[in-house]
RNA sequence: GUGGAUGUAGUUCAGCUGGUAGAGCACCUGUUUGUGGCACAGGUUGUCGCGGGUUCGAGCCCCGUCAUCCACCCCA
C-alpha cells in the first residue's frame, strides 16, 4: 500500500468541508475589500525565494523543496505566497502603472520541516497582497479584513502588532542592538550567539527564559523609530482603538521573513498547540525593488488554513435533496428521467439496485436525503411515485408528472 | 536537524508474570413478505507497522528500520 508522503494530508468528508468553507468565506470577504484573484505557479526559480524571503531565514536555509528540473533549472516549490505574487506583479509590469492593485490567492505551500501539530510539509494559505498603497490606513484595513474573516468563521484570537522600522531607523537600531548583545553574549544561549551575526533581531524572539530576562533591558526598536515610522505606528494603534479591535504591542514580534518593514502583525490562538500563529503579515515596501521592479509600497498577510481548521464552526447542514429507488427491476429505468429533471435544482441520489422499501429508506437516510422517492410494482403500473418526507414523515403517492 | 511517546480489525482502544487475539463504535443481515433514524438478536473484518534476533513458543523480550504524534527549532 502506498501512503501519502510525510507531512502531507488527504482531506475528506467533514475536513474537506471545513477547508472549502474557510476558503469561500475568506474569498467573499476579500472581494468585498476590493481584492481580485491571482493565480501564480507553485514552482518558481529558487533565486526568487532567496532574494525575497532571505537567505538568512530558516525557510530558505533549510526548508525548501528545491531541485534541478530536467532542463537543468534550479527550481523550488513555493514555501510561501508573497514572493510569487510580487514576481507576477513585476512580470506584468504593473509596477509601472500609476494605480493600486489588490490580489488574493490561496493554495498549497511547501516546507521541508519535521511535522507536528499545526505544521505540515504541504500546507495551505489564503493570502492578500496590496500594492502601491503606502498609507497606514491600508495596514489597518488589512487587519480589519482578517478580523472580519475570523469573526465570520467563529474563531477566537489575539492580535499582536509591532513596528519593524524602515531603512532609515532599522540599521542604526540594529547596530545598537548588536553591541548590546555582544556585551552579554557569554550569558546568552548558543542559538542566540549564532543569531547575533545572522539575524540579531531574532534574538529578541528567543524562547529561552534566561535569555528573555537578560533581554528585558535591551534597546527596543519601538523606542528608536524614525519620525515617519513612529507616527504611522501611533496612527495604526489609534485606528485599531477606534475600530474597537483589541491588540497587544509585542516588541519582540519579529516576522521570520526578511522582507518585512514597518507594521508587522500576527494573529495567534491559544487553542491549537505550540504552533499558535494563525495569520501573519505586514508591510514590505522594499520587496518590489529587491525583485527588480520599480519601488512600490505594499502590504500583505497570509492565513494558515490547517491552523484554523479545528477552530472553525461549521454551519450545520440538515437533510438535503432526493433519494430515488426502485423495488422491482423493471422500475429502475424510470428513475433516470426523474433524476435528470430534478438535478437541475437539487441534489439527487439514485440507487441502481432494486431493494425492499425498508432498505431504500435506510439508504435515503444514509444519503442524508430529505425526500425518499420509491417506485414499486403498484406505482409502476399506475404511473405514480411514492414520496416520503424523511423529516416530517409525511408520505404520499403522486402521479409522475406531478412530482 | 534534536528529544520524548506511540504503532493490534474501517475506527477508538484492551491484551495480566512470553503459550499463535478481543471490546465499543462503524458496517452487513434479520426482528409482519412495502416503511428509515431507536431497541434487540446475529454476523463480517486482522500477514498484531516492517525486517532480523532470543525462545520449544513472541502482540508481548532484544536490535534495526519505517511511520505517526507531541515538543524543541521555526513559522501560517
Amino acid at each position: 500500500m502506498i501512503n501519502a508522503l510525510r507531512g502531507m494530508k488527504d482531506l475528506t468528508f467533514e475536513e474537506s468541508q471545513r477547508f472549502v468553507h474557510i476558503i469561500t468565506t475568506a474569498v467573499s470577504i476579500a472581494k468585498r475589500y476590493g481584492y481580485g484573484y491571482i493565480e501564480t505557479p507553485i514552482l518558481e526559480e529558487t533565486a526568487l525565494f532567496k532574494r525575497s524571503v532571505g537567505e538568512s531565514s530558516d525557510i530558505v536555509g533549510k526548508e525548501m523543496y528545491q531541485f534541478e528540473d530536467k532542463g537543468g533549472n534550479d527550481v523550488c516549490m513555493r514555501p510561501e505566497g508573497t514572493a510569487g505574487v510580487v514576481r507576477a506583479f513585476i512580470s506584468a509590469k504593473l509596477d509601472r502603472q500609476p494605480q493600486k492593485f489588490k490580489f488574493y490567492y490561496y493554495g498549497p505551500m511547501f516546507r521541508y520541516e519535521r511535522p507536528q501539530k499545526g505544521r505540515l510539509r504541504q500546507f495551505h494559505q489564503f493570502g492578500c497582497e496590496s500594492f502601491a498603497e503606502a498609507s497606514v490606513y491600508e495596514d489597518f484595513t488589512m487587519i480589519s479584513m482578517i478580523k472580519d474573516i475570523f469573526d465570520a468563521l467563529g474563531i477566537g484570537y489575539t492580535l499582536q502588532i509591532n513596528s519593524l522600522g524602515c531603512p532609515e531607523c532599522m540599521p542604526p537600531y540594529r547596530e545598537n542592538l548588536v553591541s548590546f548583545l555582544t556585551d552579554i553574549k557569554e550569558e546568552l544561549c548558543e542559538d542566540c550567539n549564532r543569531r547575533i551575526s545572522t539575524n540579531p533581531i531574532r534574538v529578541l524572539d528567543c524562547k529561552n527564559e534566561r535569555c528573555q530576562s537578560l533581554l528585558s533591558s535591551s534597546p527596543k526598536l519601538i523606542h528608536n523609530l524614525c519620525e515617519s515610522c513612529d507616527t504611522d505606528f501611533a496612527k495604526l494603534k489609534a485606528l485599531l482603538d477606534q475600530a474597537d479591535i483589541a491588540y497587544e504591542v509585542d516588541t519582540n514580534l519579529v516576522r521570520g521573513l526578511d522582507y518585512y518593514s514597518k507594521s508587522a502583525f500576527e494573529f495567534v490562538s491559544s487553542e491549537i498547540g505550540a504552533q499558535s500563529a494563525i495569520a501573519g503579515g505586514g508591510r514590505y515596501d522594499r520587496l518590489v525593488e529587491f525583485l527588480d521592479g520599480r519601488a512600490t509600497p505594499a502590504v500583505g498577510f497570509a492565513i494558515g488554513i490547517e491552523r484554523i481548521m479545528g477552530l472553525v464552526k461549521l454551519p450545520e447542514i440538515g437533510r438535503e435533496g432526493i433519494y430515488l429507488g426502485a423495488m422491482i427491476p423493471e422500475a429502475i429505468d424510470t428513475l433516470f428521467p426523474i433524476a435528470q429533471q430534478k438535478r437541475k435544482e437539487q441534489k439527487v441520489t439514485v440507487e441502481y439496485n432494486k431493494k425492499s422499501l425498508k432498505a431504500h429508506l435506510k439508504g435515503a437516510d444514509k444519503a442524508g436525503a430529505k425526500i425518499a422517492a420509491v417506485i414499486g410494482e403498484d406505482e409502476l403500473k399506475n404511473g405514480t411515485i411514492w414520496i416520503k418526507d424523511l423529516e416530517s414523515k409525511e408520505e404520499q403517492t403522486l402521479p409522475l408528472e406531478a412530482f
